[in-house]
RNA sequence: GCCCGAGUGGAGGAACGGUAGACUCGGCCGCCUCAAAAGCGGCUGCUCGUGAGGGCGUGCGGGUUCGAAUCCCGCCUCGGGUACCA
């Protein structure tokens, strides 16, 4: 007998999948009835080789595409990089040439790798987001957003790396530290493009009622980060400037309690809030000093450091003249920049009046006490009563705040107001190896919009890439100077590139058509497979590649171009891979390289493995030792196989009548329409992999066990059903396994069925318990009455019980008896 | 600090109110072999007992229930998210 050897099997498996276009799935004609499904992956950055992630990732995504196809469904499964990025430029700095070669050589060994590993995929379908003919289509989302007034350009502090040498995201910016290079972030002010996502926020909260399985907590991550909260605007008369100027808070209940009120250092109104008073030195030095220090350095500072300003402004409400300060807790990017400080009913108000001897005045109470001294009391219930609020004392708090609100309003100094904690996405990098944005700056025509069939916008080539703190792509004089497209004069092109995230933000869409060089997609083929049914991905991009996703699609949504309003149906997020304890990392030498298993194991094995490790959404383990086990449960399949064959049977669809098999032939039987159920459950419904391949090998065992004692017909059925049922997580050893019991091709062979007749059985085992804990188990026919069993549960007992008398019997049908004395 | 999630044999895990530890790894014993590898068979939670059998066991402490790894309350530990957001 041959022995099972996977490198000669997925050899030339793979070849036959190439050639006979196994898995290449052409748009459905418009009107055809087909069931579809658009499984997909979070494209892979293409660095230098795919990692245990990657595998986890794909083989979950393409073990549910086998299931489904082979369910009748017309599934969609393509693949392509997100190629633009600091990582590729990095590798080609340090090594010399050009990014792009960099990323072609990258992809090249991965798309071996994915080839290798035999995942189901779409190859006609292959796109890069670094080519113009994929990136000219990511410049025409940008002038949609530019037209509708989503993108725009600012000057403001932004987060700057001062490794990458360029500005971040909010997002990308973790504890104060790029995410990239882990480099403390600094505040510079410059003049970027940024995304009008929180015009968005709120529909971003409100359509996740559409989405029909997300994880819980991935929407509660979003949902904190979108970071909403109603509360009211006040705005406050400053008599010297004979200005408002206006406070959000939460907490407009407490306005009577407002006894001073702080300004953040980068507020525009401070230098003439304090010019040529006294205070101005020391204010001005304050606010130099507090723009010196790093993000996280203010982050870290709990301390309440601050300065008066020696103005005062009117407390609406009480009409005293309360004291302004500046101080660095009050953050420029949240509400308006200032707030009215509520020192008896906020924590970081009460420290801050404590350390600078400002006055404290509780406006609130407990409804059987009064609020505690020396701390806030920032109890916020419906039973709170009100006290130092003139009119409203003894009011409930809640109706107090509603009242107030109702009084400022009518005064007009203020109204309800929703806030969120979400901010403008900014866009602009300062970076070479990215999608150029498609502007045009003219001295006349200000900011123009490169017309549609000029596009794309080619990155151009230059001498030096380097990051410098302005784009490289600046120093491309003869791309720079161009002509404007209104006016025809003279004009500059923008520079900077686009955040990389923009291009990974509707890559699914193109899928569609990736060759389509007349649109970006067409609408009744994006409406047709899309929403995306199924999406899987690391946890990672709960925020960031998610967020902007939907924001994107709900923008292009409202442009027309959509007929769906959220991306992705249903998400998975896969658990990670740990070695030793710890993240896989090139730093900490604990990576486990997919090439050298496959290598040694088959692609199969390691397949099989990273399945069978544990439920999917968990973080797992590697163990080495695992994968061999993985590969002795295939040889012992090819051998069984092979054994089956030789025995003279082959492929056998039907196990025929159960009244018809002897004992033994139905215990193998039954084991395989149990295992056939289990897999497909598990699989499906909770993409439980690790116990649908745990039934397999326990159909594989009984089979070993039973192979000489059963009627061949039964071994025949159970080893089909076993190939049948392996095939999505294993497709190469399957088929061939397949092809040697003498089918065609597996791939697309129906999903098997279980058999209701064989799930059953006559008789069943009663587990029989005295007070709770088991004493014996008796054998009884299945329909046997309570009371029957009963009996002879007692009798079963009778010496545990030793003469008492059962106080109590519970009788759990086909299950158990519980005897309680 | 706040919000999630998880704690089960030597390891990964199974059991989603009803036989705790399926399946796999590792370990031990045996068969095969000149030998090794591979393969095949058996044992493997702890503990008392020669044995039959018994006791204890799902992070800790309570509770609900005939019955709890599973549900409830209070802790502990680990992981993740978030953090001066007014």
């Amino acid at each position: 007998m041959n022995r099972y050897e996977p490198a000669a099997v997925e050899a030339k498996w793979q070849k036959v999948w190439e050639t006979e276009q196994a898995f290449i799935t052409p748009n459905p004609a418009p009107g055809d009835a087909a069931r579809t499904q658009y499984v997909l992956e979070m494209l892979p950055y293409p660095s230098g080789e795919l990692h245990m992630g990657h595998v986890k990732n794909y083989t979950i995504g393409d073990a549910l595409c086998h299931q489904r196809r082979r369910r009748g469904f017309t599934v969609l499964h393509p693949m392509g990089y997100d190629a633009f990025g600091l990582p590729a430029e990095n590798a080609a700095i340090r090594e010399g040439g050009h990014p792009r070669d960099v990323t072609t050589r990258n992809i090249a060994a991965i798309r071996s790798q994915m080839q290798r590993m035999g995942w189901s995929i779409d190859w006609s379908r292959e796109l890069s987001t670094c080519e113009p003919e994929y990136y000219r289509w990511t410049q025409w989302i940008f002038l949609q957003l530019f037209e509708r007034g989503l993108a725009y350009k600012k000057e403001a502090a932004v987060n700057w790396c001062p490794d990458c040498q360029t500005v971040l995201a909010n997002e990308q910016v973790i504890d104060g530290l790029c995410e990239r290079s882990g480099t403390v972030v600094v505040s510079k002010v410059l003049s970027q493009w940024y995304f009008r996502i929180t015009e968005y926020a709120q529909r971003l909260l409100d359509d996740m009622a559409l989405l029909e399985d997300w994880p819980e907590r991935v929407l509660t991550m979003q949902r904190n980060w979108i970071g909403r909260s109603e509360g009211a605007t006040v705005r406050f008369h400053q008599g010297d400037l004979d200005r408002d100027i206006p406070v959000y808070t939460t907490r407009p209940d407490t306005l009577f309690g407002a006894t001073f009120f702080i300004i953040a250092p980068e507020h525009p109104l401070v230098p003439e809030l304090v010019a040529g008073s006294e205070r101005e030195a020391a204010v001005l030095d304050y606010v130099r000093h507090t723009s010196a220090r790093s993000e996280e350095d203010r982050a870290q500072d709990k301390s309440k450091s601050g300065v008066d300003t020696g103005r005062t402004i009117t407390n609406p409400v009480t009409g005293a003249e309360i004291p302004i300060w500046i101080a660095d807790y009050v953050l420029m990017g949240y509400g308006t920049g200032a707030i009215m400080a509520v020192p008896a009913h906020d924590e970081r108000d009460h420290e801050f009046a404590v350390a600078h001897g400002l006055p404290i005045v509780p406006v609130v109470r407990p409804a059987d006490g009064e609020p505690p001294e020396g701390e806030a009391y920032t109890s916020h219930s419906a039973d709170e009563v009100m006290l130092n609020s003139g009119r409203f004392d003894g009011l409930r708090a809640d109706e107090a705040l509603r009242a107030i609100v109702e009084m400022l309003q009518a005064d007009g100094r203020g109204e309800p107001t929703v806030n969120y904690r979400l901010r403008d996405w900014l866009i602009s990098r300062q970076r070479y190896w990215g999608c150029p944005i498609p502007i045009v700056s003219c001295p006349g025509c200000g900011l123009v919009a490169v017309p549609d069939d000029q596009l794309p916008v080619v990155l151009p080539d230059v001498a030096d890439y380097r990051p410098k703190g302005q784009s490289p792509l600046a120093t491309a004089t003869e791309w720079v100077n161009t002509t404007c497209p209104t006016c025809g004069g003279p004009a500059t092109r923008e520079t900077d590139t686009m955040d990389t995230f923009m291009c990974s933000s509707w890559y699914f869409l193109r899928y569609v058509d990736p060759n389509d060089s007349t649109a970006a997609w067409q609408r009744e083929d994006v409406d047709r497979w899309l929403p995306v049914d199924q999406y899987i991905g690391g946890v990672e991009h709960a925020i960031l590649h998610l967020l902007y996703a939907r924001f994107f699609t709900k923008v292009l949504y409202d442009g027309g171009f959509l007929g769906f309003k959220e991306p992705f149906a249903r998400l998975f997020t896969q658990g990670m891979i740990y070695k030793d304890g710890a993240k896989m990392s090139k730093s900490k030498g604990n990576i486990v390289a997919p090439d050298e298993l496959a290598d040694r194991w088959g692609a199969d094995s390691l397949r099989l493995y990273v399945l069978f490790m544990g439920p999917p959404e968990d973080d797992a383990e590697w163990s080495d030792g695992g994968i061999g086990g993985a590969f002795r449960f295939l040889q012992r399949t090819w051998n069984l196989v092979h054994e089956v064959k030789a025995a003279g049977s082959g492929v056998e669809l039907d196990a025929g009548d159960p009244a018809a098999l002897s004992p033994e032939g139905l215990l193998v039987a039954r084991k395989a329409h149990w295992a056939i159920d289990k897999a497909t459950r598990d699989s499906e419904q909770r993409f439980h992999f690790n116990t649908a391949i745990a039934a397999g090998m326990e159909l594989l065992n009984e089979i070993s066990r039973a192979r000489d004692s059963a009627e061949p017909r039964a071994v025949a059925f159970a080893t089909t059903a076993l190939v049948s049922l392996m095939q999505p997580f294993v497709p190469h050893v399957a088929e061939e396994l397949w092809e040697v019991l003498g089918g065609k091709r597996l791939w697309t062979e129906p999903w098997p069925t279980a058999d209701d007749r064989f799930l059953t059985s006559d008789t069943v085992t009663i587990v029989v318990q005295i007070n709770g804990k088991v004493r014996a188990r008796v054998e009884v026919a299945a329909g046997l009455s309570d009371d029957e069993v009963q009996a002879r549960a007692l009798d079963a007992v009778a010496a545990h019980l030793d003469g008492r008398e059962p106080r109590r019997v519970i009788v759990v049908p086909g299950k158990l008896v519980n005897i309680v004395v």
